[in-house]
DNA sequence: ATTAGCACTCGATAGTTACGAGTGCTAACA
DNA sequence: TGTTAGCACTCGTAACTATCGAGTGCTAAT
């Protein structure tokens, strides 16, 4: 167990690393902090400290950084969320309080506000609920060769897709399909729909409106895209402040997977709590050594929870992130309720 | 006026410079090319094309590399557009053969091809006609709160917008403003389209569907949308390989224009010939000062013209980019033509 | 006009030195 | 027993120097 003072130490140590990027050394800590003691009485701590693998030396006779085991300490017993300044307390309530038309909008501008307020890179994934049910299937005939599918589900996306209609195709297959997909579809949990899509629905369509089946290969992509997980980044650039060491090739390596879905939402799905921070390696990606993720949820009663998260370095300032972040969750919360009730 | 040799040891040397990056000196030049004179001969012709500007030293005693002058001129008399691999050909012929859904689907897919070809950055511009006119103008009714706004024009771009709608409106009103929409506006060139919006068509709401007011500045925006220039860029990782010189900052800068479209679109948009190439300082930004832009239109006959253009370094493989380009432009003015005419 | 030969330039690399921030340890002190 | 002043020691950083070699321009011979 560590003393007070060692805790101080460690707390002070890890703040002016935050804002320098340099190692601290016990002259600096006496000098820039309020500890009441002398600097041998600090390079004695710092050196037990150490030798518990909390902070480390870059070389033999430096300053001390963190290590990832004092940056675990100092997230869960020393971090104290910082309150949100009043300014960004008013950007944050007007651009939530703004428009509310699409779901994906709201997602959008939330991920672009946050890495503004954060400067860093901020991944927002949409309210996803395990029985999310299909509300609504249109099909609208643009022009003779052209139909819009539309889809609709409770929580609220909504999915569009153009596509060519096969030259046998009337509009009377095109009612009739709708009306297939109205009756057998709408009003199932999506998981339901998934799987009559592949059994039932190819029957129906033989059965009664055996023009169609051409177009079906079509219809079948919407559904697709409407389970995935639909997520949200912004402040992609921001990793270039601080990643001056890392090669190019790493870069490049990095934004490509920011770039994936896949990767991205295997990125932050692996989380339950509400708040969490992974830091350096437990990420578990070598491209992550230099990172912290913090992610939270946000819950929005039964239509659902959403994860967003906040990319960072390691040496982020974690105070002022999770000070953000749980405004942001309570507001977005309310926002979405407003949405859904309205 | 240069002299046969002049022009192959300038074409030499750019490729060579091309292919390793490093300053070429006159021992170079005789080892790896088939030029018919001496070390010294070579050193005398390097002079005097120097001494004309089409080549710099980086110092007093080092190799030459090429300089703007010099790619002017490679380019304007030298470089030969490289035949495209087989292979290479059919990939782009699969690729604009297959699926001709959206067009905005083709545009982002040429995108991506491009910059795979190339290993560079690869911008296109969707086909462009000054007298696009508006084809369609639906109204779908989603639920009891919202509707779906889809316009299409007679050159393949389809935009949607959902929104919400005003707690006054009813279903007759959505029929009543689709019904003023397509009376007044559908067949009507953009242009004319966007002086009515504001003029006459307020007029006509007030009028006989005074209701629906409220919901017009939502309709406004869709509009807006579709007369926004459309591009679509790819590879833009691809600038990491040929940045390494280049600090973080303006990195940063340099991709923030490229995610804004207002500053891509200036960029690309001042030319009129049929291939054209700004080498670094012609691009007229400091940002690109590094960088050539190899731009090129494809006609798509009555339905418009568009803008492929490839970014790279100023050190690109222009003969292979010429190619690759060449070849495409005419692939996409072909699959278009289909696509319109099918 | 071409070319061999040569002195010269200058960036890159490696080795040397000086500096100083920071350490651990020892011994004295409260 | 915990604290602290003092000091020798470590090692990265920066500045300076020496060496090397690729490449040049010039001269004189062909």
């Amino acid at each position: 167990m560590l003393t007070k003072r060692q805790m101080i130490i460690l707390d002070r140590l890890i703040r002016l690393y935050t804002s320098t990027s340099l190692p601290i050394g016990s002259k600096t800590l006496l000098e820039e902090s309020e500890i009441d003691a002398s600097s041998a009485t600090i390079r004695n701590e710092l050196n037990y400290l150490e030798r518990l693998g909390f902070i480390q030396k870059t070389h033999s006779s430096s300053g001390r950084i963190p290590s990832i085991k004092g940056y675990r300490f100092y997230i869960d017993h020393l971090v104290r969320p910082q309150e949100v300044t009043p300014d960004k307390l008013d950007v944050i309530s007007q651009m939530l309080g703004n428009h509310v038309e699409e779901m994906d909008d709201i997602m959008h501008q939330s991920a672009k506000l946050l890495s503004e307020l954060t400067n860093y890179t901020a991944i927002v994934l949409g309210p996803k609920a395990d029985d999310t049910r299909l509300t609504g299937f249109r099909l609208v005939a643009l022009n003779d060769h052209h139909v819009m599918a539309i889809i609709q589900t409770d929580y609220g996306t909504i999915e569009n897709k153009v596509f060519k209609l096969p030259k046998s195709i009337r509009e009377s297959d095109l009612i009739k399909v709708a009306n297939i997909f109205n009756h057998h579809l709408v009003g199932l949990p999506l998981m339901e729909v998934t799987r009559k899509l592949q059994r039932d629905i190819p029957l129906l369509l033989r059965k009664y409106a055996s023009n169609a089946i051409d177009m079906f290969i079509n219809l079948e992509t919407i559904f697709d895209e409407s389970t995935e997980e639909r997520y949200h980044i912004s402040g992609k650039l921001n990793l270039l402040d601080f990643t001056e060491n890392m090669d190019r090739q790493k870069l490049k390596s990095l934004y490509s997977l920011l770039d994936n879905s896949v990767g991205l939402t295997h990125l932050i799905e692996k989380m339950n709590q509400d708040f969490d921070v992974r830091i350096g390696d437990e990420i578990n990606n070598d491209l992550f050594t230099e990172f912290s993720l913090v992610t939270t949820t946000y819950n929005v009663s039964k239509y659902g929870k959403g994860v967003i998260a906040i990319l960072g370095p390691t040496s982020m300032a974690y105070d002022e992130t999770f000070g953000v972040l749980d405004v942001f969750r309570k507001q977005l919360t309310h926002t979405l309720l407003n949405y859904y009730l309205d």
